[in-house]
DNA sequence: AGCACGCCGACT
DNA sequence: GTCGGCGTGCTC
């Protein structure tokens, strides 16, 4: 038998021969580990086919891993189907969606019976094969000599148990913790045995001398930890639409619940905060599952068999027959892949609901643009109270004067501020006020972040982590005074405290993350962040948000732009469970569209116009866009091998450039950050309103010469995969 | 992805 | 003369 195996790696499934000697049917779906390289690897069975002639000698694979597949038939499907789309093997798939294939191996060795080798006698009885050189195992297994047993290691811990009776040879003491330890049955440690006996570690320590107790490994179960919140009621809805959209947090939750209430369920959410908020609320019976886990505890959770699963992406292989899908919060940036694939996990999602035949439903506060037409519910969504600030006639920066009123009653009334800030750092950009020099980073033609820790401060590069003290004189012209723009947090949170010396100012970033229990226990103060502070729990005296440059959070190259500043406006609204505290924006745009919705109370409407606008300029989901990007240390070598591709694509779309309802090709043009880690990369766009034709187009594209060619195939926002 | 192989520049 | 940079190719 010839087995099609599976790796998670970026590689196609690999041939190898079914196990010698083993009695077991191969089975798509098992796991194998397989002779790899120098050295052994866990994949899985994907097709299983008779052995025929092969252009070279197979090797064979060692032996299964599982009494159960552990994929299932419509999860191997998916991989094919999902690879296809993505323009990636489906190893990659593989890799990215369970990281945690691969267990620790228990892999033992011998001769078989009667094997000439008089050079080995040391090898007729089991060896753990890890004490052998791989290349010596290889040529045994090459010349059919070699018996191999393999089985995952289970995961471990070392706990004390009695070994036996008491008896009359103890004294007093030394028997009472003998009996402890039987009552318990065992003891995380001597010193813990001897604390609940009441006795000495002396005591504890010489009955495992004697033998009468003893350390024994045992098998460690693994559970996740139990819900710590009271739990919600599930609110059904009858014939739910797809799309459900509105309500609050706590809300949405409940209309989750009600539509898992009918069991083999899974409910998706983007990232692994926002899933245990979740499950910690959740009607039990149910299971968390996300990449925050140890891989033991995800290789054990992925067997059970519970009736809802919440998991983030890496929840979607597991071999069970889903009867619905519900996909929280559609819109999240954080669904998308940033490595590897690069796929999106809610397209994922779709693809494997569909191959399962399961009902898939997408609850949020605002609707993604991809799904606002589907057929939806709206549940009322919060009450909002906005005050825009206009940063055109107000005066005042970053601060305006309105601002630090607003401010300045938060500690008179005991409440608490949230200020949200686009950029970490001092300043986005910092120049000499002379002949306006700013410096860039080497590696990357970004200009370098101004960060103020000390007295001087440092130059900080957010794309590659170049570092470096700020000047004290203008490189170029050794002007001594320099101007900043672009306020990060450390300048916001200066200026309040400055402002308002009183008041209690945190600041919470990547960076530095302030410790915010005084805020959580209910005492006033304002604290200063990125949006990670919008991970973190809202401090329960929440009244005022307020956003000294809205439009930070609007990068003006990405298309999603709109659609991503109302969803974050909206997550402000409902960022605290029951209050809704004002939301103040310093903006020069206080009639965007996202504001005017968010002062309506309308969460569709903007997700609704950006999707007649994307029609109209052919952005997604009007086409599927593959961004192709091409990267080199050397700029020409970039650049040439864009520019052959393009010219190749150019032919190769022939008629279709004239007939196609937009530019099927864009580019090549530098990337919106032309350098980065020191290699130039240009970009070329694909497009176009059927998928089929980008996959035809570029099966047939040869390799770039020179440079790397990474395919961007769903792309959020071209500028969304920099950090800032 | 990792890892080996192979080809050109800066060092003992 | 070798060490080591990374560009290229392969993994059953």
């Amino acid at each position: 038998m010839r087995l099609s195996v599976l790796l998670p790696l970026p590689l196609g499934p690999l041939s190898y021969l079914a196990p010698e000697g083993c009695a077991r049917a191969p089975a798509p779906g098992l796991r194998v580990a397989v002779p790899f390289r120098k050295g052994v690897r866990v994949g899985v069975v994907v097709g299983v086919e008779d052995a025929a002639e092969g252009d070279f000698a197979l090797r064979h694979a060692i032996g299964y891993l599982d009494e159960e597949p552990f994929l299932d038939e419509a999860g191997i499907a998916f991989l094919g189907r999902a690879a296809a789309h993505y323009f990636t093997p489906a190893g990659q798939l593989l890799a990215d969606l369970v990281p945690f294939l691969e267990p620790p191996l228990r892999h033992e060795v011998r001769l078989v019976d009667g094997a000439a080798r008089p050079d080995l006698t040391g090898l007729t009885l089991w060896r753990d094969a890890a004490e052998l050189d791989p290349a010596l195992l290889d040529e045994l297994r090459e010349g059919g000599v070699l018996e191999e047993r393999v089985r995952e290691q289970k995961p471990t811990r070392k706990t004390l148990v009695p070994l036996r009776e008491p008896t009359e040879k103890l004294t007093p003491k030394q028997q009472a913790a003998l009996e402890t330890l039987r009552a318990l049955g065992e003891a995380e440690s001597q010193t813990a045995l001897a604390a609940a006996a009441g006795v000495g570690p002396g005591v504890v320590r010489a009955l495992v001398e004697k033998g009468y107790a003893g350390w024994r490994e045992v098998e460690l179960e693994l559970a996740p930890p139990a819900p710590a919140g009271p739990a919600l009621e599930p609110l059904p809805v009858p014939e739910p639409p797809p799309r459900i959209n509105g309500g609050r947090w706590a809300e949405r939750l409940q209309l989750a619940a009600g539509l898992a209430s009918e069991g083999e369920t899974l409910v998706l959410f983007p990232e692994r905060y926002v899933l245990e908020r979740a499950y910690d609320r959740w009607p039990p019976p149910a299971l968390p599952f996300h990449g925050g886990q140890s891989p033991e505890l995800r290789r054990a959770l992925w067997r059970e068999k519970p009736p809802v699963v919440l998991g983030s992406y890496q929840a979607l292989l597991m071999p069970r027959r889903w009867r619905r899908i519900v996909v929280m919060d559609e819109g999240s940036d954080s669904y998308k892949l940033a490595s590897g694939s690069r796929a999106h996990a809610v397209h994922l999602a779709e693809l494997r609901a569909e191959l399962l035949g399961a009902e898939l439903y997408y609850l949020s506060l605002t609707p993604a643009v991809e799904v606002v037409e589907k057929p939806g519910l709206l549940v009322r969504p919060p009450r909002t109270r906005v005050l825009p600030i206009d940063l055109r006639r107000e005066r005042g920066w970053p601060l305006s004067g309105r601002a630090v009123e607003l401010l300045a009653q938060v500690p008179e009334k005991g409440r608490q501020a949230l200020v949200l800030v686009a950029r970490r750092g001092y300043s986005g950009r910092l120049f000499c006020k002379s002949c306006d020099w700013q410096p860039i980073c080497p590696n990357c033609d970004l200009p370098l972040r101004f960060h103020k820790p000390g007295r001087r401060g440092r130059l900080v590069c957010h794309q590659c982590g170049h570092s470096e003290p700020a000047p004290e004189v203008c490189p170029a012209c050794g002007g001594e005074v320099f101007g900043y723009s672009g306020p990060g947090v450390q300048w916001v949170a200066e200026e309040i405290q400055r402002r308002l010396p009183e008041l209690p100012v945190y600041q919470y970033s990547a960076e530095r993350k302030d410790d915010l229990t005084p805020l959580q226990r209910g005492e006033p103060g304002a604290v200063v962040g990125t949006t990670a502070l919008l991970r973190t729990p809202a401090p329960p005296e929440l009244a005022l948000i307020l956003l000294p440059y809205a439009e930070g959070f609007l990068p003006a190259s990405d298309f999603r732009a709109p659609e991503r500043y109302h969803r974050l406006l909206w997550q402000l609204a409902d960022l605290h469970p029951t209050r809704s505290p004002l939301i103040a924006l310093q903006t020069f745009e206080p009639d965007h569209p996202a504001v005017e919705a968010l002062i309506e109370g309308d969460v569709t409407g903007v997700p609704e116009t950006e999707l007649v606008l994307r029609r109209m300029l052919g952005y997604p989901p009007a086409v599927r866009m593959v961004v192709l990007e091409f990267s080199h240390r050397q700029e020409a070598t970039a650049r040439a091998a864009a520019m052959d591709a393009a010219e190749f694509l150019q032919k190769r779309l022939g008629d279709y450039l004239e007939t196609a309802p937009f530019a099927p090709l864009l580019g090549p043009a530098p990337a919106p950050v032309p350098r980065i880690r020191g290699r130039y990369v240009f970009h070329l766009i694909l497009r176009a309103p059927e998928p089929d034709l980008l996959r035809d187009w570029l099966s047939d594209l040869p390799p770039p010469k020179g440079a790397r060619l990474r395919l961007d195939p769903d792309p959020v926002g071209f500028v969304g995969l920099l950090e800032d």
